[in-house]
DNA sequence: ACCCAGGCGGGCG
DNA sequence: CGCCCGCATGGG
């Protein structure tokens, strides 16, 4: 749909595997060549991320300035993060080091929170498939149109619906799009975001109080806030565990031995501290690939 | 025809 | 607290 306007040099970066590990990407964006393209809608500019290697070129409709829209991309796709220390960081036994071999380059994305939290909200006992199509259908169904001219073409480019907006319909509107039982949660929390609670406040809150206050909303418990924070707010602290996180850990570092929630947050605390959320991430892939149930 | 999915809320002991 | 259950839906 557009040209690609500007590229740059990445390294220990993998397109591919960023946006296929169920981060707000996987069920936002249009994955395209095997995921080596991306398509997604930023702030109403639809924008375009293609890699080639350590080449990544990208562009958008309408044009945003070759600055502005760097910065989107670096930010989105955490490129600033200097992975090397990272990974030195996190790996702190075999099972991580193998992970960070298998699947080099997986970044944890930064995304807009009100979307990463309607994402999460979806996501609870449901499959990537289905929280897609749930996805696509809300933004189908209940998102702003603009039509942007280029090179005399139009484009209609539909961005992510509003909390007003979602707060209006009724919770039998949101089921028809597949949300399920998850409908109620998600009027309830654009209710509670397009009335008196800001999202946005939370950029500047410490990672508990930020968790408290999210657990506030309906629909979202201890692994979705964590989620949230994750992605939508890049709190490295955050370390979402769900039933996958919580068999392989207690697998592989409590020799089976079954664990509290609570317990396996403190576990990932001491191991990993300041870079929970990216080990959870190359635990999560690690563990899914054997099988470890 | 089942069975499952990267939880959560509510009710109970 | 910890445990257990129901929950909408589409795909395997």
């Amino acid at each position: 749909m557009n040209q690609f306007s500007g590229k740059m040099k990445v390294s220990d970066f993998d397109l591919k595997y960023t946006v296929e590990s169920a981060q707000p990407l996987t069920f936002l964006a249009e994955i395209l060549n095997d995921g080596r393209h991306v398509g997604y809608v930023s702030d109403s500019s639809h924008i375009n991320v293609k890699q080639e290697g350590e080449l990544l070129r990208y562009g958008s409709v309408p044009n945003l300035s070759a600055a502005k829209l760097k910065r989107e991309i670096e930010r989105r796709f955490a490129l600033r993060e200097d992975m090397q220390k990272i990974y030195e960081s996190i790996a702190t036994d075999k099972f991580i080091a193998d992970s960070i071999e298998k699947y080099p380059g997986m970044r944890v994305t930064e995304n807009d929170p009100w979307e990463t939290t309607v994402c999460f909200v979806i996501s609870q006992f449901n499959n990537v498939k289905r929280i897609r199509l749930i996805i696509r259908k809300l933004i189908e169904t209940y998102g702003e149109e603009n039509n942007v001219e280029v090179g005399g073409k139009n484009f209609a480019i539909k961005s992510f619906p509003t909390p007003e907006v979602l707060a209006q319909q009724s919770v039998k509107g949101l089921m028809k799009c597949g949300t399920g039982f998850r409908g109620k949660y998600i009027k309830g929390v654009a209710e509670a975001c397009s009335d008196s609670f800001d999202l946005y406040r939370l950029y500047n809150k410490k990672y508990h109080i930020a968790k408290e206050e999210l657990m506030t909303l309906p629909g979202i418990g201890d692994k979705v806030a964590d989620c949230i924070l994750l992605m939508g707010y890049k709190k490295p602290e955050a370390f979402p565990v769900d039933t996958w996180i919580k068999r392989i850990v207690e697998r592989v570092y409590f020799n089976g031995r079954k664990q509290s929630i609570k317990s396996i947050h403190r576990f990932a605390d001491e191991r990993w501290p300041g870079n929970q959320g990216i080990a959870q991430q190359y635990i999560f892939w690690a563990g899914r690939s054997l099988k470890i149930k």
